[in-house]
DNA sequence: CGCTAATGTGAGAATTTGCTCACATCCAAC
DNA sequence: GTTGGATGTGAGCAAATTCTCACATTAGCG
């Protein structure tokens, strides 16, 4: 029995360039549906509609509408980490301010781009939030970020580092999350960075 | 022209007893679908079933699913704000920092007893959002805190005290839903509050 | 009791959803 | 050019969903 086959693997992978296209317009136009009117907006015909290719190809390379959105969590998830991952490695030796002014912002950067995916299919649909839970890039990093703060130990007042890295990133993503989710915001990039900024920097050494 | 009824008015207002437990067993199923499963899950159909009612007396008293959901945060919103001004109001004397860490705390409770509505609601149906966006419970008490911080504005560091709030608001709330969505917490309430709390005070004071 | 309005019922109409399948078209290799 | 597999199509099925409506039941009141 093929029992262990991932029920949101693709059915058939595209070995011609039309249907690699084809592929490529269905997540497309799935993601900017979900993005701009909710998962539940997504109905399949909508989404082979708006990628311009018939319902019956839709289902050539997706065995169920759930496939699509675990496809584009997937891509999003391991481009964000990925990025994520590169850019912390590179700030592994900056000062303990700076580098987190830098983090905050590249995380917010990272939000601005993937943010909609994370938010709207990890906190609507209830299925999503495991894979987004166990994946999402915060704790994807949670390594890269741990060994950051270690090299800045001696700085760090905190005694549970692995109790403040849990606020820490929530405190963080919370504002940063809120800020994007903001139609009218008080306040710009800069702005919001900094004063996030200053809130971990002050909540880890004083 | 009656352009001015509002959608999700009620269609008829429960006059006799057994009326009034009807509309609530619906509104009490509905919460409890929507808390435990999803908005997705709560068909009309299935809210009926678990309020014991006909799916016709359902729609005597609400014109559409949307509006079950409406009454739902309405509810939620009048009842978490009105608790929290009422206790913002008499920890108005307190000192900045245990005044702080009352506030928090209070906040956990509250989220913890209607987050739910507001997180599932508010971010899933894009529809509500715009509705607890300016309802929610922290907009709502957005003067209420912002006098108590006055009372404190001399121990208070920062400068642009409107911003700083939008950042605290956020901070807070964004830790404290992700606590609680958290099903494998390495916290407990006291240590998140003490956390959270200690990040607010160092962030204004310091 | 008898009458009226309030309340409750649930089959089913109308629509939408996810998804299939029989068929048409395209491409690459010989 | 022919052939076979890859790709694309869309009518339409089955199930689910929202909501209506004609009717049944109940409560209150003279």
């Amino acid at each position: 029995m093929k029992a262990n086959q991932n029920q949101f693997a693709p059915r058939k992978v595209p070995q011609q360039e039309r249907a690699l296209f084809t592929v490529d317009s269905i997540l497309t136009a799935a993601r900017t549906i979900i993005e701009q009117k909710g998962y539940e907006a997504a109905s399949t015909n909508h989404v082979a509609d708006v990628a311009g290719v018939s319902i019956g190809s839709l289902y050539q390379y997706f065995p169920s509408k759930e496939a699509i959105v675990a496809a584009l969590v997937e891509d999003a998830v391991l481009k964000a980490g990925e990025r994520t991952r590169k850019f912390l490695i590179e700030r592994m030796d900056a000062p303990l301010a700076a580098g987190i002014r830098e983090i905050v912002g590249h995380l917010l950067e990272v939000r601005r781009e993937y943010g909609l995916i994370f938010r709207r299919l990890a906190r609507e649909v209830p299925r999503f939030r495991s894979i987004s839970g166990q994946l999402t890039t915060e704790k994807y990093l949670y390594n890269t970020i741990h060994a950051f703060y270690r090299q800045h130990r001696d700085e760090i007042l905190v005694e549970d580092l692995e109790t403040a890295m849990f606020v820490l990133e929530h405190l963080v993503v919370g504002a940063i999350d809120a800020y994007l989710d903001n139609d009218a915001p008080i306040l710009n990039d800069a702005e919001l960075v900094q004063q996030v900024s200053d809130a971990v920097i002050k909540y880890l050494t004083k």
